[in-house]
Formats: C-alpha cells, sequence, structure tokens
RNA sequence: GUGGGCGUAGCUCAGUUGGUUAGAGCAUCUGGUUGUGGCCCAGAAGGUCGUGGGUUCAAUCCCCAUCGCUCACCCCA
C-alpha cells in the first residue's frame, strides 16, 4: 500500500468543517483590520530563502526541501512565508502604489524535520504582514490580530510574550556583554548551548536545560541594553496591549530563531498542546526588503501553525462543530423511478437545495437510514398511486410529521420547488434545525457524544 | 540527526505464561411482511495478527532485523 510521505496528512472530509471555520475566523478579522489577501507560489528561488532567514539558521541549514528543477534551478519549498511576501512585494513595486501594505495569507508550507506533535513536514500557517511602517502601533495591531482570532477560536489557556531585540547595533553589543558574563561559564554549559555560545549565543536562554537556566541567573538582559528608539517603540507595543486588553508577558528570554527580526518580537503560546507550545510567532524586520534588494522599507509580521492551533482546540473543546445537514433526501420506492428521482433532485439544487438521494438500489428501510444518518431535514418519497397522481410524500424527519403535496402543474415545475420551501422552512421554524439551539442539534452536538466531531 | 513507546478488523482495543476454525464494542451491509429513519433484535461481511528471517513438532505470542506510527530532544509555527 502507497502511504502519505512522513510526516504529512491527509485532511479528511471529516476534518474540513473546522478548517473552514478557522480560515472563516482568520478571513474576517483580518478584513476587519483592512487586511488583504497575498498568495505566493509554494516554491521560490532556493537563495531568497537562504538570504532572508539566515544560513546559520536550522531552517536553512537542514530542513529545508530543496532540489533541482529539470532546467538546473535550484529551488525550495517554502518553510515560511516573509520571505516570499517580501518578494513579492520588491518584485510588484506594491510599496510604489501604496505607502502601507498590511497583508495576510494562509498556505502550507514545508520544513524536513522529525515529525511530532505539532509538528508536520507539510503544514499550515497564516500570519500577516504589515510592510512600510515602523509604527508601533502596527506590531500591537498584529498582536492583537493574532490573539483575537486566537480568542475567537475559544482558547483559554494562552499566554502572550513580547521582547524586543533592538538594533542590530546595540544587539551586538549586548551578545558582547553576554559574552563577557558567561566567558567563565562557558565549560558548565551543555552541549547544544556550548555551540549556541559561538553560533548565536542569544540562543542559549531557549534552552531546556535547567543548569544552563542556571547559569544565566543574573544575566545582562537585552531587553535593558536597547537603544531609545527601540526602548520608546516597545513601551508603545505595551501601551497598545494594555489599552486592548491583551495580557501580556515581558520574556526578556524571547529570542526566536530568525535571523530577521529586528526590535519587537512576540510569541503567543498554549498550555494545551504538546512540547511545540508556540501557537504563533512573530516581530519586526525592519532590514528585511532592504535586504533582499528593495528599498529601505520597515515591516512587522507573524505566522500561526494552524495545525498546532486546531490541536489546541480539540483539546480544549474550544469550539463545536455544527452537524453538517442536507436540506432533502429523496426516496425511492419503486427501483423503475430512478431517473425521475435523479430528475427532482437535479431541478432542487438548481434551487440552492442540498439534496441527496441513493444511488445503490437500496430498499426503502436502507434509504430511509441514509437520510437519517446525513441528517435531512425533510424527506420526499417518489412513487406509488400519489406519484402518478402527480403528487409526493413530504416528511419532516424531526417530527415525523408528513403531508401529501402536489408535485406538478400542467405548465411547470415551479410550484413544487415553492411548496418544499415552504415546507422546508415550516420545518426550520419548527423545531430550530438550524440552529445548536433546536432540540435535534443539541443532542448531536453534545462534545463527547458519538456523535460530535470531536474525537 | 539522537533517544523512548507502540504496531491484532475501517476505528478503539481484548487475547494466548507458544498449542485446533484469532475475539468484543463502534462503524458498514442485509433483514425484522407488501411504501418509512432514529431505539431495539437477528444475521452477514471484514484480519497474510506491520514485513522478513530465526528458535520450535508448533509462533500473533520468544529472539533478531527491517519498515511504519508516535512522543520527546534539537529547532521551530
Amino acid at each position: 500500500m502507497i502511504k502519505a510521505i512522513k510526516g504529512t496528512k491527509d485532511l479528511l472530509p471529516s476534518d474540513a468543517p473546522r478548517w473552514h471555520y478557522l480560515e472563516s475566523i482568520v478571513k474576517n478579522i483580518f478584513s476587519n483590520f483592512n487586511y488583504k489577501e497575498i498568495r505566493t507560489p509554494v516554491f521560490e528561488v532556493t537563495s531568497l530563502f537562504a538570504r532572508s532567514i539566515g544560513e546559520e539558521t536550522d531552517i536553512v541549514g537542514k530542513e529545508m526541501y530543496t532540489f533541482e528543477d529539470k532546467s538546473g534551478t535550484n529551488v525550495t519549498l517554502k518553510p515560511e512565508m516573509t520571505a516570499g511576501v517580501v518578494r513579492a512585494f520588491i518584485e510588484h513595486s506594491l510599496g510604489a502604489q501604496q505607502s502601507l501594505n498590511k497583508l495576510f495569507y494562509i498556505s502550507p508550507m514545508f520544513r524536513q524535520e522529525r515529525p511530532q506533535a505539532g509538528r508536520l513536514r507539510q503544514f499550515h500557517q497564516f500570519g500577516g504582514e504589515a510592510i512600510g511602517s515602523a509604527s508601533p502601533l502596527l506590531d500591537g495591531e498584529l498582536i492583537q490580530i493574532a490573539y483575537d482570532i486566537l480568542k475567537a477560536l475559544g482558547l483559554k489557556d494562552l499566554t502572550v510574550k513580547i521582547n524586543s531585540l533592538g538594533i542590530p547595533e546595540t544587539r551586538e553589543s549586548y551578545k558582547n556583554l553576554l559574552r563577557e558574563f558567561l566567558k567563565d561559564k562557558k565549560d558548565k554549559l551543555s552541549e547544544d548551548s556550548r555551540k549556541r555560545f559561538d553560533k548565536n549565543i542569544l540562543r542559549i536562554f531557549d534552552s531546556k536545560i535547567e543548569s544552563d537556566q542556571k547559569l544565566l541567573e543574573g544575566a545582562p538582559t537585552l531587553i535593558q541594553n536597547l537603544d531609545e528608539e527601540s526602548k520608546r517603540d516597545f513601551e508603545l507595543v505595551k501601551e497598545y496591549l494594555t489599552k486592548v486588553n491583551i495580557p501580556f508577558e515581558v520574556d526578556p528570554k524571547l529570542v526566536r530563531g530568525l535571523d530577521y527580526y529586528t526590535k519587537t518580537t512576540f510569541e503567543i503560546i498554549s498550555g494545551s498542546v504538546g512540547a511545540q507550545s508556540a501557537l504563533l510567532g512573530g516581530g519586526r524586520y525592519d532590514l528585511l526588503v532592504e535586504k533582499l534588494g528593495g528599498k529601505s522599507t520597515p515591516a512587522v509580521g507573524f505566522a500561526a501553525g494552524m495545525e498546532r492551533i486546531l490541536l489546541a482546540c480539540e483539546n480544549e473543546r474550544s469550539f463545536p462543530i455544527r452537524e453538517n445537514c442536507i436540506d432533502i433526501y429523496i426516496i425511492r420506492l419503486d427501483n423503475n423511478l430512478e431517473s425521475e428521482v435523479s430528475d427532482l433532485a437535479s431541478k432542487l439544487r438548481r434551487h440552492n437545495l442540498k439534496v441527496e438521494f441513493d444511488y445503490l438500489q437500496r430498499s426503502v428501510k436502507a434509504q430511509m437510514r441514509e437520510a437519517n444518518r446525513m441528517k435531512a431535514k425533510i424527506t420526499l418519497f417518489v412513487g406509488g398511486d400519489e406519484y402518478s397522481e402527480q403528487k409526493i410524500n413530504v416528511k419532516d424527519m424531526y417530527s415525523s410529521v408528513e403531508q401529501i403535496i402536489k408535485i406538478k402543474s400542467e405548465e411547470n415545475d415551479k410550484i413544487i420547488i415553492k411548496d418544499i420551501r415552504k415546507f422546508l422552512s415550516q420545518v426550520r421554524q419548527q423545531c430550530g434545525w438550524m440552529t445548536t439551539k433546536g432540540k435535534h442539534c443539541k443532542k448531536y452536538a453534545q462534545p463527547g457524544s458519538k456523535y460530535c466531531h470531536w474525537h
């Protein structure tokens, strides 16, 4: 049996409602803040990522899906979105048409890591990028968008962490301070942290090893050593968050791995997923546009892991999924009426009704079971005496009330549509089929029940 | 790349301290009177016990290898 590649997952029909729900919230909230969607190719020239994310990072160093295409071009499946967005921004001179571009995206990403809970080789991110302004209002705005999306999904166990990395000059001098501080303790650091000491000393703060953290006690923090402008901007970000009621923690250890960050960085972590607890992360990247060959343009953005978010939602049972009901199931009473049933279904479907019928020549009982399973609001019975009198039996599946209605006038089919619609809307009103408050749907939507989508 | 755990039906899992035709629940299908669902009842279908070797009269069970899944480290969303 051929199986999906390691670290990739099929999103099956039963998963689709959750994803649609998440995507609709993302689109809605971004749209309230007037962010426009951008879609860039899934693969790009490899050098784009090497230059933006940083040669030294693990992403570029060992996690990219890189290959030569038939023309010999070295291409890479995108491991993150910012590089591609900035490339598109520059290539299409978006900055010339509009001084500030507020963009969002939803897209698959690829990184060849060992899979684990909340980590896949093909995964999905949504995110936002505001390119063209250095205003800390945008830092705050993006954190607010991110936070509001997670809240809209019903998530509770969230922590917003923020920090500032300052500008490269102050960061370099701070690194020297830290190097000085740790110099004598280097031998006592873990092996990984010793590597970080040489490669990217700031990342020692990320170490999960207790002894490393102990050695860091009393270390100078980056945030105390910021330049005046970064300090002021950071204050403004905090002010923004306070005003919009977003609880946050200043975490001087929040370093983040991508080379292009400057000033504000942030992360939102969840206590309801596994070890990979960062649901999203982002920050300012004021130098990246210029580095990639554009005009010097400040920017800020974030990226959110959709699988991780959905994992947190499932663990917290944070939102119920509305049962997928159909409007009408047509029952065929005589097997030789197959084409009539199909014909009727086609007409109803063209009237924007969700209609299903049996394609397998099954018995009436089996058809009814199917109608019940699909949670049809009403069933139509086609056949028998009524049908020869141009009438059909309509049944409200919730109350079991049946009614004979005329199916055809001499002139056209419009009358039946009208009557069926009327019956359907009565059914909806009577028992609240369309809402989760309705008795029937309530039964099916109970979290933990076997009818619930959460498993 | 490193380390731990696990592979029995579509799903969730029993099982045999090695011994005849490998089980359950859920799901699926068919029935329970001529044209009616949910509950209930009856029946059916569905498994090379991950794969390949080895030990043995005999392996789903013991040993080895391999593959897959999973969790954690690294790193990151």
